[in-house]
DNA sequence: CTTTATCCGACCATATTGATCGGAGATCAT
DNA sequence: ATGATCTCCGATCAATATGGTCGGATAAAG
């Protein structure tokens, strides 16, 4: 239950990856083009391109065409949230239908409904979980590059 | 994003309504059939006796066969958690598919994943957050029968 | 024993997601 | 300046999952 789409799966390894070159010790800076991602990360490249797509539309990275072209971060990676990032692919949060509902739209069940209030509860609490969560938070899991010492703490493998 | 299914939103509408009648003031006790609950809250009847068949299943709820037959709180509103409730319905908790892979199956992403160990993070926290909250917590939300004082507090509309 | 209401399995339609294809626009090299 | 290359971008197709439906089997009440 809950799962995330592919497309948001695919959204998160390529921010990662991208943040970790752009600010990285070896080559800071450097823009990355899709098929590195995908060939790196053994993502269908059309696909991920569409992703890439998004989340340029979206304001998440910026797209720089032409030959030697790629993507870099539109802004740094402490400011960019888990949220915005699932947001971007997969549209706001929303447990249920009645969450965001749109005029003109109608919930049989609304009328009797006994659930939306905790449930809504619940969402917003996930939503904090989420938001609160950045893309450099989620830098130091899998370091590539960082070297960490033997007592670093915080930290759990 | 992190929609759940209108089987698990029936779900919990169902067993919110079966609960709020056993313990409620006006027939404590009383046993509930399908079409009572899918006319109450608009649910196609066949759908829900399929919900109601799978939470039988997983020891949620018990069924008594027959003429004013229905169904039954296995246990008691706080021993149930949502989490219990989702996870009967839609399966056990997991955001992206190599949470929880079984032998054979093979992420392709999986050798230079780099977001693994902060989803899981993440799929932990909701998991606290759901298992956390019970039923009997759902039940002060929308009150069917229960008579407020206009002071009353602590209870938004 | 008949009736009634539930349980239970298999089945179909639709919506969402995963994945693919071809063209448009921009940059670099000549 | 012009062509070639590389990227972005929009529309399109297939697979999967979900929502919803239908029939019979089973067990309790009258």
């Amino acid at each position: 239950m809950l799962k995330i789409s592919k497309k948001a799966d695919y959204a998160l390894m390529a921010l990662q990856h991208i943040a970790s070159v752009q600010f990285g010790d070896i080559t800071p800076g450097r823009v990355v083009n899709t098929k590195e991602i995908a060939e790196e990360y053994n993502i269908p490249l059309e696909l991920l391109a569409k992703v890439l797509q998004i989340l340029s539309k979206n304001g998440m990275i910026e797209s720089h065409n032409g030959p030697k072209g790629g993507y870099l971060l539109a802004r740094s990676a402490r400011q960019i949230t888990i949220a915005q990032i699932l947001g971007s692919i997969e549209g706001p949060l929303g447990l249920t239908d009645c969450s965001h509902e749109k005029e003109g739209e109608f919930c049989m069940q609304r009328e009797h409904c006994n659930i939306r209030t905790p449930l809504l509860k619940i969402q917003d609490s996930i939503y904090q979980l989420l938001n609160n969560m950045t893309l450099e938070d989620m830098m130091g899991g899998t370091p590539l590059i960082t070297i960490q010492s033997s007592t670093a703490q915080g930290v759990e493998r």
